[in-house]
DNA sequence: AGCACGCCGACT
DNA sequence: GTCGGCGTGCTC
């Protein structure tokens, strides 16, 4: 509707990183009232000084009727950064998850896109310092003679300088004696990667003659000479070549072949024979051209006949569910159908979870897919992830395979999601906000692109095995190993028997040792799978009785044993193990319970001529220590693997022939509704790494309640009785699939604050949902977590009579209507919509 | 989430 | 009185 000849003034409405259930109106400058459109990313000022990264949702003429909008400040991209698609999927999610899109917005933009400001506070240069500084206090002279020797401060820096919560009133009376100045200081974004390069000045290059000049003049200096031979040598030699040639990295060739020293290099440079300069490259990896070559993927008929069904199935239905059982080659039918998507000019995203996504998995696909697939990882470097996102969006790469937070990336046009171990819990985000589960969420993602959905798992959800039995997703089966391999044996070892008999030696019985021992005799590696790090979940004092627990949480603290130290798993709270008793002083402690890193201690008594190593989070902190760990145990380096849930999931080793399962009666019986099913689901897959290429594979599961129905079915690998009797209690007891979840945790720093207040939410809760579905409050297992009490409020919902929009308006009106209560203000409320 | 402001109690 | 703690409201 634009006037002939008027110029019209655009508004922008505005994402901000801000917990805030709204967007806000900023005006666009004439200068870019082209350049901004929906999805650029500009910078404005937000309050009264913060300045901070935006990203426009909305661009449109109406002037805001009640306040006058702020100008936006300058643009940071010529093109928008993120697509409407991209804008519709976080909006969709902030409603669904009951957050805020500019919580959204965080958990999707690598932080190099963002920049915020922080106020910083520094010395005003015009000071007077003689004549004035006698009036400070001593608070006031503290900061600034803190500040003479930093060149500025943050806020909360100046907070612990000064030893007080808000430095707020101090700061704002040096400013007002001007001797300190406020600025905003803007955080880093994104830099690319360069590495520095080498050239041969172009006068040289571009003629032979003077180029043999060049080398009889040197003919003195050997070492300049060779330089320039060895440059000569890589490059090529003739003037078309040296000309056109951009250079060699400077590091590589110094490196390379024939030595030469980086001095006369400085030298050359120097005296103008070569040229410095920089060059941008990639941080992720490009495929090694020269590396090995792809295999041919040969499915077999039994994978081919799944590729068909799941093909067929896609012409009526969004979602497929592939219940292959471990080994079965899923991976083989993924490959085929992201080629086959690829080449029909569509985008593919393959999910894993984070850490399966270290494992061989990621190897196979790159030698198959080569420079085509990008990998989006948590380990990666924010800069690393821009280029990940950039790559995307350019449409270099098509093919991404990533953690959850991968659904986030610029897609344009996907034409398959791949969720594979849908069922891992690790795709569901717990904390902080958007807490989404990428399973659910990709079916949204793939609805707004028309694209399809195919998840993949040994051991399905109960969820998604109900909707695939209903009919809501197709169902394809693949109930074969691959190569013909068989299921392993699972044996059940009843150690309540062996303690009786006095024959448990520590975590072992005699059982799990013979079979550890015939293994490692006929050469044939070992993994043992012990949910747990540490050494010991508690030490206790056998005079007193103490326990030391964590002063910010209420769980005891883990003893680990390599480092000497008592750690606290939820909060990271670290002390040096004591060797006497806190309370009483006695030297008597004990440690209790099982850890990895018990279990690697003991084992290397048993076995002391065999290589054992352990994999879980202690060892694996470092970028590469994962790779290598697996790279020793893959070379037969490694005889005996012990870890947790790593070694679980992804691993495939074929001499890999006994696996063993300790302390599983601590999962069956986790008072959680999921348990049994989480059980079910890690002894599988625990259980699948074994016998992975043969005949012989064998699970040892060393269990106190070895008639548990459960541990039957996970013996017999028996899917469908374990999905038949877990449906019914759920049913029974309405739990999902049959009904939908929400946790309302109430969070404070005071537990009488916590326990009113929930109960208060909760009664209101009740009045507008009705009694039976509103559970508690309860106090959660563990019901404080740094230094926070915590109580539950559970919502089930049931899945078809309910109105979800309605009940979560109920719920955002029934915490406004607690926290309106003054008596208590400050509680914090965590929302979790299907929880898990 | 910050930031700014204003109210309140404790102490030179 | 003044200083610092702490709660509250607002941001286009």
């Amino acid at each position: 509707m634009e006037m002939l000849g008027e110029k019209l003034t655009y508004f922008a409405d505005v994402v901000l990183p801000i917990p805030v259930p709204q967007y806000f109106t900023y005006r666009i400058p004439f200068e870019f009232a082209e350049e901004v459109q929906v999805g650029s990313r500009v910078i404005v000022q937000f309050g009264r000084k913060k300045i901070v990264t935006a990203i426009v949702v909305k661009k449109h003429t109406n002037p805001p009727k009640n306040y006058e909008a702020k100008y936006i400040l300058d643009t940071l991209d010529t093109m928008p950064c993120v697509n409407p698609i991209q804008i519709l999927f976080w909006e969709w999610m902030a409603d669904y998850y009951m957050c805020s899109v500019g919580e959204v917005m965080n958990a999707a933009v690598p932080s190099g896109f963002k920049l915020t400001s922080q106020s910083r506070i520094r010395l005003n240069p015009e000071f007077d310092v003689d004549s004035n500084q006698a009036q400070f206090t001593d608070s006031e002279h503290n900061l600034f003679e803190r500040l003479k020797r930093t060149d500025s401060l943050a806020y909360h820096e100046a907070a612990e300088v000064l030893e007080v919560t808000n430095p707020y009133k101090i700061i704002k009376y040096l400013i007002a004696k001007k001797a300190i100045l406020i600025f905003e200081e803007i955080k880093e974004k994104y830099k690319p990667k360069t590495v520095k390069k080498i050239r041969l000045n172009r006068y040289y290059a571009s003629e032979e003659a003077k180029l043999n000049k060049l080398l009889d003049e040197l003919s003195k200096s050997s070492k300049q000479e060779a330089v320039v031979l060895k440059y000569l040598s890589k490059v090529g030699a003739s003037p078309s070549e040296l000309t056109a040639h951009t250079g060699l990295e400077k590091q590589e060739f110094l490196k390379a072949g024939v030595k030469i020293s980086s001095s006369s290099l400085s030298t050359l440079v120097k005296k103008g024979v070569f040229e410095e300069h920089e060059s941008i490259v990639p941080r992720f990896d490009t495929f090694d051209k020269d590396g090995t070559l792809a295999q041919e993927i040969n499915l077999s008929d039994a994978q081919k006949n799944a590729q068909l069904q799941i093909l067929e199935s896609f012409q009526s239905r969004d979602t497929v569910l592939l219940h292959g059982v471990t080994g079965s080659g899923k991976t083989e039918i993924y490959i085929t159908l992201i080629q086959q998507v690829l080449s029909s000019g569509s985008q593919v995203l393959l999910l894993l979870p984070e850490i399966v996504l270290t494992t061989q998995i990621v190897n196979r696909l790159k030698r198959v897919f080569k420079d085509e697939m990008g990998v989006y990882h948590s380990r990666f470097s924010d800069n690393e992830r821009v280029e990940v996102w950039q790559a995307v969006k350019e449409g270099t790469i098509n093919f991404i395979v990533g953690v959850r937070s991968s659904l986030f990336l610029p897609f344009s046009s996907l034409g398959l999601i791949i969720v594979d171990e849908e069922h891992d819990p690790s795709y569901k985000q717990y904390d902080p906000a958007p807490r989404y589960n990428a399973r659910d969420s990709a079916q949204v993602l793939a609805k707004q692109h028309h694209a399809k959905v195919l998840l993949g798992s040994a051991t399905p959800s109960l969820e998604s095995y109900f909707l695939a039995l209903k009919g809501q997703y197709g169902l394809v089966n693949l109930d074969e190993r691959f190569g013909g391999a068989s299921l392993p044996k699972v044996n059940l070892v009843d150690i309540s028997k062996e303690k009786k008999q006095k024959k448990m030696k520590g975590a072992f019985s005699p059982q799990i040792l013979n079979g550890i021992n015939s293994n490692l005799e006929a050469n044939k590696q070992v993994i043992l799978f012990q949910n747990r790090r540490g050494y010991a979940p508690y030490i206790m004092c056998e005079d007193c009785g103490d326990i030391p627990s964590c002063q910010n949480c209420a769980v005891s603290l883990t003893y680990h044993m390599y480092t000497g130290m008592l750690v606290c798993h939820y909060c990271g709270f670290k002390v040096k193990a004591p060797n006497k008793c806190n309370k009483c002083s006695s030297s008597r402690l004990q440690t209790f319970g099982l850890g990895t890193e018990k279990i690697e201690d003991e084992l290397q008594v048993f076995f002391p001529d065999s290589n054992i190593e352990r994999m879980d989070l202690d060892t694996t902190r470092k970028k590469h220590s994962y790779e290598r760990i697996l790279e020793r145990f893959s070379s037969g380096e490694t005889q005996i693997l012990v870890g947790t849930q790593m070694v679980s999931k992804g691993l495939d080793f074929a001499n890999v022939e006994l696996v063993g399962v300790f302390d599983i009666d601590r999962l069956i019986y986790f008072p959680n509704f999921r348990s049994h099913e989480r059980a079910f689901q890690l002894i599988s897959q625990v259980s699948g790494r074994a016998g992975r290429r043969g005949l012989n594979g064998e699970v040892m599961v060393q269990t106190s309640s070895p008639e548990h129905p459960l541990l039957k079915q996970i013996a017999q690998h028996d899917y469908i009785s374990f999905f038949n009797r877990e449906i019914r209690e759920r049913k029974a007891h309405n739990y999902p699939p049959f009904s939908r979840l929400i946790r309302i945790t109430v969070r404070n720093t005071d537990r009488n604050v916590v326990f009113d207040q929930a109960k208060n939410l909760a009664a209101t809760l009740r009045a507008s949902l009705g009694k039976h579905r509103v559970i508690g409050p309860e106090s959660p297992v563990i019901d404080r977590i740094r230094s926070l009490y915590l109580k539950d409020i559970l919502l089930k919902l049931e899945r078809n009579k309910i109105d979800l929009v309605k009940v979560k308006q109920l719920v955002k009106k029934a915490i406004a209507e607690t926290k309106d209560n003054k008596r208590y203000s400050k509680i914090d409320v965590v929302i979790d919509v299907d929880c898990l």
